[in-house]
Parts: structure tokens; C-alpha cells; sequence
DNA sequence: CACGCGTGGTT
DNA sequence: TAACCAAGCGT
């Protein structure tokens, strides 16, 4: 009996009695329904990011700017350096440039619709979704990596990814109606998060195993299909790591487009280059060794050079601070000549 | 529409 | 350990 009804009412029930606490959550059934400003939040932090990273973030902003008004008054510098280790910094300055927004041209209150939502910056079809469904009680069709992966099993779907994203949420939308949307989007991207898992999924407990065509195909694993991936090229580069002898190092601040763009940065050379690199100022250089370090798209080796040095064009910061606001790959450099992140 | 864009945990 | 993966968005 896989007709749409008994497969969402066995989920729901499911998610009323095994639903995840999460800071941002109102337990299901508990008729509260949760800040659209949390909600926002939270979905642009765990936006490629896996819940136990994202957490910590979540709370220390919750904290510190409990409103999207306050959010919106803060400095762009003390933005970024708040999202630092969080990557794609890109989420950052569309952050702040969706609070602005709310705050200026919405009257500090979140759009209630999905359109409105998806007008905003950095907020994409994923997040208006979410939003709308979860804050909003909007029946919108949710559709992201868990809920993909869930589709592509109950409904044995053979197309490939990414091609298949069309199909997969087709699919998605004829589970969507009127009733607890919100809760039936939770639902569907928790079954995904600890049952229905890209790895060894845990269909002998799951709840909706009697509607799954792909465990009835006997290889539910082998969903969804993806296609070929591109090689990750390597790239080599050089970081200078500038003090001026009292407890500060010198720091840039990187374009705000392209990679860690709007972002502080130690100064390095090009990466991708070969290995003769001229140091960019006469001085004691030494050699502290390599770090490693891997993006979406490259890995990086990045040679870590140490000075006591003066330079122009560079911003001096303390220690401790320049480690807190600097991008991983950077903060590794830095713990690589002699500091503690 | 394919690509650029971080990081850390798991296998 | 190299590969894979995570509540995507903008261009």
C-alpha cells in the first residue's frame, strides 16, 4: 500500500516520536513555531555544512545579534571574522547583506512567502523553501541532498545526478501537502540524516521500508546514481608569516569575490606556480615547514616562511585575533609558525 | 548549466 | 589514506 497518505503518515509519525533536538527547532506537535530569524540562520550555517559544525556558530550568533535588526547593524569585518572556519565565505557577506535587506526594505520581518523569500540574497530555491515550510507553515516543496537521496530510493530512480534533480524533486512535490509542511520537510531531511544515509543505510528501522521500490530492488545503496566526478588538481603556493616583534602579524584583507573573498588572509604568492618565489621583503626568513590543505576544487601545499619584518600595504593585528578571524587554510599556516588557533 | 566556492568527520 | 560526503548559492 504505497499510496501517498499511509507513506506520510507513517513518516509524520515517525518524526513525532524520533525528531532530532536541534537548537533551532521546535519539538514537532509542540505548536510552537520557530523565529523566522532562526530558521534563516540556521539554514544558510548548515547550507553544505553538517550539523555538529555548524552548531557551535549558530549559537555564538544567536547570542550575540539575537534579532535580525542587530544582525543587520553589524560591521562587515566583524561579520566575516565571526564566520571564520565556517567556509564558503560567500554565505557571510550575502548574510549580511540579506539582513540589510529585511531590515530596510521589510521593516525588520522576514518575507512569508516563498517567492519573497527567494528574492533575497544568498537565499536560493533550498532555503525559501525551507523557510517557508518550517517558519511559515507553507506547503513548499523542500528539496535537498537527504531529501534527494530519499527519493532516489523510495522510488528506485536510475537517472543520474546531477541530470536527475529534475526527476527527484518532481517527485518530492507529489508527497507535499496542506498539512504540517514544516514538519514533513524536518521529517523527510532527518530520515535522510540518520536512517536513510548515503552509507549503509538502516532500513531494517526504517519507517517507511514497506514504500521503498529501492529496497524492494535489493540494492538501495546503489541510490541515487551519480555521475562522474572531476579530478581535484594540486597546487603549490608560498605564506608569509610577517611580525613585527611585539605580539602582532601582519594580515591583508583578500577581495570580496573569488576564493575566501572579503576575508582576511596572510600575504602568500600566487598558487599554482612554480616552486622560485622572491620573498617580498628583505629579511631573516626562515622556512617553518608545509601545511596542506584541501578545497572544493584543488588541494594546496603552501610553505610557510617566517620573518620579523616591516612591510607596507598590510594590517597589523594581534596574534590571538588575527588566529580566531583567519580562514582555516590560513590559521593552519600560522599554528604551522609557531602559534595556537 | 557547469563551475567556483571551505571545512572537518567518516570510511 | 584517499575518497567521499554535508540542510546550496551565484554566476
Amino acid at each position: 500500500m504505497t499510496d501517498v497518505a499511509s507513506l506520510r503518515s507513517d513518516l509524520l509519525a515517525w518524526y513525532d516520536a524520533r525528531a532530532r533536538t536541534l537548537p533551532w527547532r521546535a519539538p514537532p506537535g509542540s505548536g510552537v513555531r520557530t523565529d523566522p530569524y532562526r530558521v534563516w540562520l540556521s539554514e544558510v550555517m548548515l547550507q553544505q555544512t553538517t550539523v555538529p559544525h555548524a552548531t557551535p556558530y549558530f549559537l555564538s550568533f544567536t547570542k550575540r545579534w539575537p534579532t535580525v535588526a542587530a544582525l543587520a547593524a553589524v560591521d562587515d569585518g566583524e561579520l566575516m571574522g565571526a564566520w571564520a572556519g565556517l567556509g564558503y565565505y560567500a554565505r557571510a557577506r550575502n548574510l549580511l547583506a540579506c539582513a540589510r535587506a529585511v531590515a530596510n526594505d521589510h521593516d525588520g520581518v522576514f518575507p512569508d512567502t516563498e517567492a519573497g523569500l527567494l528574492a533575497l540574497p544568498g537565499v536560493g530555491a533550498y532555503t525559501a523553501a525551507a523557510v517557508a515550510a518550517i517558519a511559515f507553515d507553507r506547503p513548499a516543496n523542500v528539496v535537498d541532498g537527504n531529501v534527494e537521496r530519499v527519493m532516489a530510493r523510495l522510488f528506485a530512480v536510475d537517472t543520474p545526478l546531477p541530470g536527475g534533480k529534475v526527476e527527484l524533486k518532481r517527485l518530492a512535490g507529489t508527497l507535499v501537502t496542506d498539512d504540517r509542511p514544516g514538519d514533513w520537510a524536518q521529517a523527510l531531511m532527518d530520515l535522510g540524516a540518520t536512517v536513510c544515509r548515503p552509507r549503509s543505510p538502516l532500513c531494517l528501522v526504517c519507517p517507511v521500508a514497506r514504500h521503498c521500490q529501492g529496497l524492494a530492488s535489493g540494492e538501495p545503496e546503489r541510490f541515487p546514481v551519480k555521475g562522474a566526478k572531476a579530478p581535484r588538481p594540486h597546487r603549490t603556493g608560498v605564506a608569509w608569516v610577517m611580525r613585527d616583534g611585539q605580539g602582532r602579524v601582519a594580515v591583508v584583507r583578500r577581495p570580496d569575490k573569488g576564493l575566501l573573498g572579503g576575508m582576511i588572509g596572510l600575504p602568500t604568492s600566487d598558487w599554482g606556480e612554480g616552486p622560485e618565489v622572491t620573498d617580498p621583503v628583505v629579511a631573516d626568513w626562515r622556512d617553518a615547514g608545509a601545511i596542506e590543505h584541501v578545497f572544493t576544487h584543488f588541494s594546496l601545499t603552501l610553505q610557510v616562511r617566517v620573518a620579523t619584518a616591516a612591510a607596507k600595504d598590510v594590517i597589523w593585528l594581534e596574534e590571538a585575533e588575527a588566529m580566531s578571524a583567519l580562514p582555516t587554510v590560513f590559521a593552519k599556516a600560522l599554528v604551522r609558525a609557531g602559534g595556537e588557533r
